[in-house]
DNA sequence: TCTTGCATCTGTAGCCGCTACAGATCGCAT
DNA sequence: ATGCGATCTGTAGCGGCTACAGATGCAAGA
């Protein structure tokens, strides 16, 4: 493909199987505006360009980084206003950071509680269970 | 308090403190039918029993260990029914444990690459950063 | 040129698990 | 009787999509 079949613009399609990116997320970016309104053919259709693909590209990337979609327009209006410094961007990366060791952690807490009670399960064909039980007592401190 | 007292029952403000979820939530849980329709006072209001108080409390605590409603959902109805062994119970959780495993796997893999950009970045004052870079690559290999 | 048939269009409603109102009523203490 | 907090119903909103319906666009083959 030469540069000049480019310049045709990308479907709303090829941006989809370019990033993974469903189509209905991508018109949803639009009308939440962290994507911007595309060129459109004379029919109507979207026609995206190259730094369109990169954005969603980096949406893509960053959703899967766990970011909120708020975090993601904070970065991409800074980079819009050209308006950012490295360090802001680290200190909001390590800040994410800090949240997922978190719920990392919540999620080993979960799973070691998980695994006392399946542990204490003799998991027989009784209709008595030592996981129920232990899920229906009612909390004595309040 | 004697047991004579608790015979009033519990209004929705008590069982909320009880068990720690928010009064609105013990309502949407009675529209969605995990609890049941409870007794009112003549003016109107729920009175709830010590029974409830315990299925209030076993969903919070499922819920604290991240089963999603529609799994409470069948762990209530097999109660409910006395139509249940440990065994089914048992495998509901390893289940659930699976997937809570794979949660963690996945938030590992995310603190990683989170890490990996932190420490590239060089957190200058500058208008330039290894970080938004890496978000930007457009993916070659689609 | 016409047709076929996939791609895309807009708009709206639904998903989960709550949460947040508004505006009315209840119920308990003084 | 009155004041005021607790509770009531009903509805709409959150995040982040996803799933329609029903109407068009567009490109390739006959």
């Amino acid at each position: 493909m030469s540069d000049f079949t480019k310049t045709r613009g990308y479907a709303i399609g090829e941006m989809s199987k370019s990033t993974g990116v469903n189509i209905e997320t991508i018109r949803y970016y639009e009308r939440i505006e962290i994507m911007p309104k595309p060129d459109r053919t004379a029919g109507g259709n979207r026609q995206y360009n190259h730094d369109q693909l990169k954005r969603l590209s980096f949406i893509k990337r960053s959703r899967e980084l766990g970011f909120s979609i708020e975090e993601i327009r904070a970065l991409l209006t800074m980079v819009d206003r050209s308006d950012f410094t490295c360090g802001e961007v680290h200190s909001m990366t390590t800040e994410h950071l800090a949240s997922v060791k978190e719920k990392i952690l919540a999620l080993h807490r979960l799973e070691h509680a998980l695994e006392t009670m399946a542990a204490e399960c003799g998991r027989g064909d009784v209709p008595d269970c030592p996981i129920l039980d232990t899920l229906f007592e009612v909390g004595v401190a309040t």
